[in-house]
Order: C-alpha cells, then structure tokens, then sequence
RNA sequence: GCCUGGGUAGCUCAGUUGGUAGAGCAGCGGACUGAAAAUCCGCGUGUCGGUGGUUCGAAUCCGCCCCCAGGCA
C-alpha cells in the first residue's frame, strides 16, 4: 500500500521546521524549561474582547504580548481576522501577529516551537509574557505539550490523501484498526482530518500516532505560568460577533478578501479557511448577494465561538474563569493569584 | 363586499387515498495532540390559525370565525 523509499522518508525528515526540531528533539522527553518571568494566558471566544485586554494589561506590566490565533498569525486579512491595528501593536511590543504568508501553512508545532523562542526571548528582558487568543489547541499545546513528533513529508502526505481518495474511508480506517488500535478506535465517522493523520504519521516515522501522543511532554513547568479563560453571556457575545462582523465589511474586509483571492492560492491553505473568506469570496463572485455573505460569515462565526467555549469547557475546565467585561485590573488579579 | 391562494418547528416549506407530523436552513449540545477560524459526532412536541362538527380516529373532510397575499368590484 505504501512503497515509499526510506530515503524520501528520511529527505522529509531533513526538512523539518528548524525551529521545531529546535526546540523540540526528536523523541526526546526534553525537560521543561524554566523561565523567570510571569507567563499568563488569556484565552476566550472570538469578539470578547482579548485583544483590549491583553493591551492593557501589557501597558500596565510593561509586557509583551505573543499571539496565540492561528489566524493572526498570517499577514493577509488583519481586518477579517481582527488582528490589533499597527496603532494598538505600537502600544506594547508584539510576538508572531501578521508574520507568516498566507501561501505558507503553519501549524501548532510550528507555532509552539515559535512561541517558545518569543517567551525566551521575554523572558531574557525581564518582562511580562502574556499569550492571548482564541486556538485552544495552541494553549493546549503551551500547557500541556505536543508529541515530540517530526513533520511528515509532504510526498508521504500526498500518497495518504490520494490513498483516501481511491480507496476510501472504509480501507483507511481497516489499515489504521491493524497499524494503531487505538487511534481507529478513537477518530469519528468521516473524520478524515485525523485518519489520514495518523496514518502519515505511522507511514513517516513507523511509529503509531497514539504511541508518539503518549509520550508528550509539557515545555513549561506547571508552575511557569498562570491562565485565564474570558467569558461573556452568550446573548452578549453573539451581539458582538455580529457587530464587529458589520465593522470589518465597512472597513474594508471585502477588498482584503478579494486581495487573497486574486493571489490564487490553494484553498486548502490554512489562511483560506479564515471565517469569512468563502463568504465573501462567493459574495465576489456574484454567487451570494451581500446581505447573505454578510449573514453566513456571521452565523459561521457564531458556530465557531461555540466550539472555542465547548474546548475551554473540557480542555480548560481547570483554569479560573473571567468575566471579559470585569476589566484589566480584575484579570490581572486573577491571573497572579492563580499562579502556582 | 366578492373571488382565488395561503395560514404546519425560529425561517422556507413537505405531508401520499383521514391512522395525533417531517426535510433544509437556523439553533442547541459534544469531541478534539502538528490544517484547529480546521475536522467531525449527536439533538426535531410543534395549541399542524381558532372553533364547532363528521368519524373508532382529522394537519388531512364539512360549517363558521380570524389573519396574510393577489385579483375583482
């Protein structure tokens, strides 16, 4: 099923992420590093109001702000994705906001593994680290770590999705059940995301995914940081997703869209999933009127804060809560009390 | 005032020859280890406009009333 030469296996492997590979040795259980200076985390729905926030709390520490949105991460739609305005980023030092391209396709791995050398780097100026957004995977990933896996090569990625493809759903998850159990066991109907997840995994390293996760090491010390989640009665939340919706089309998030697109880019780039962007694009291309653009980019962003409260609720069921409208002072009194 | 259509889930609508109702969208709940703003799983009681009748049984047939749209006066 797979006659992929170890050789391409192994040039793979040579083209890992040099940050991640960095800071994170293959298989190794590195151990946690410790940083001097105080690392909080806010985390919270889209549209609650993290980015003020987070300002102010940097204002008022003299800190430095990492961003932790997966989608802020790429330089193409500051509008669409909310990032901070060069105004706001020129009131307190900011990490890893608009720095990828949208052609190129980060990931939670590469973001860590970018983080990780902002909070050194915070660290080693005396300040105050403090990490905000809304992917909970990346705070996930911060707190509790990722497997130490290296990244798959994209040769062997294709011949999984193009496996998927010929054979289907059915075959996959027959080789899976023999390859890693547990994983089979695990990953939902039609979920191909994660099936042809595991599979690269086990074809690029032979090793199952499952195995690699239960190696997984936190990068910080427990004690290393404290974290936050914002809340906001969800009535409120979903007035101010439609609000700030209606702002970004008035201020331009159409002609940023149209700007992608004109790029030609693959749609399965990670910034072409950005909420909003088939919206609009379908609106441009005269598919969707603009009221309707306007509604489904809304109630997809409504859906999407519902998932972002549903992972805080499990993944973060442990952190202490806060009411987003409480205030600078309030939040930063939460989060130095709730550190260890 | 008369005629014709309609009034069924938040919205748009299905509902075969009468057996107390079902789709899409919206909504809600959930999962989540390298695409995570991703990917995926689950959830349908609603005075079938009101009321009286026919019937063992009515969203479905009949009477009256109310509301909406269009047409005619």
């Amino acid at each position: 099923m797979f006659p992929i030469p170890a050789s391409v296996v192994r040039a793979g492997w040579r083209d890992d992420d040099r940050a991640a590979a960095a800071c994170r040795p293959r298989g190794a259980a590195r151990p946690p590093t410790r940083l001097s200076t105080p690392i909080w985390l806010i985390a919270g729905p889209t549209a609650c109001g993290k980015s003020a926030l987070a300002l102010a709390l940097a204002r008022e520490t003299d800190g430095e702000i990492v961003n932790a949105d997966s989608m802020q991460l790429y330089a193409d739609l500051r509008i669409l994705t909310a990032r901070p305005s060069p105004a706001e980023e020129a009131q307190a030092p900011h990490h890893l906001f608009g720095i990828a391209d949208a052609a190129e396709a980060w990931s939670v791995g590469r973001w860590l593994a970018a983080a990780l050398s902002a909070l050194d780097g915070i660290s080693q100026r005396g300040r105050t680290a403090i990490v905000v957004g809304g992917t909970g995977l990346y705070f996930r990933a911060l707190a509790k770590g990722l497997a130490a896996i290296p990244s798959v090569p994209a040769m062997v990625r294709a011949a999984v999705q193009a496996d998927y493809d010929r054979l289907g759903e059915a075959a996959v998850r027959d080789e899976l059940r023999r390859i890693d159990p547990a994983a089979a066991q695990r990953i939902a109907p039609a979920d191909r995301q994660r099936l042809t997840r595991a599979r690269e995994v086990f074809e690029a390293t032979g090793r199952a995914l499952s195995d690699w996760q239960a190696d997984t090491v936190p990068p910080l010390p427990r004690e290393g940081w404290s974290g936050v989640v914002l809340t906001l009665h969800r009535a409120e939340l979903y007035a101010r997703i439609e609000a700030r919706l209606e702002e970004m089309v008035a201020s331009g998030a159409r002609a940023e869209v149209a700007a992608l697109m004109a790029r030609g880019l693959d749609g399965r780039l990670p910034a072409m999933k950005a909420l909003g962007v088939k919206s609009f694009a379908a609106e441009i291309a005269g598919r969707l009127s603009p009221a309707e653009a306007l509604a489904e980019a809304k109630a997809e962003t409504r859906r999407y804060a519902k998932r972002q409260i549903s992972w805080f609720n499990h993944q973060a069921g442990d952190w202490p809560r806060a009411d987003a409208r409480g205030g600078a002072a309030a939040i930063g009194r939460i989060l130095r009390e709730a550190a260890p």
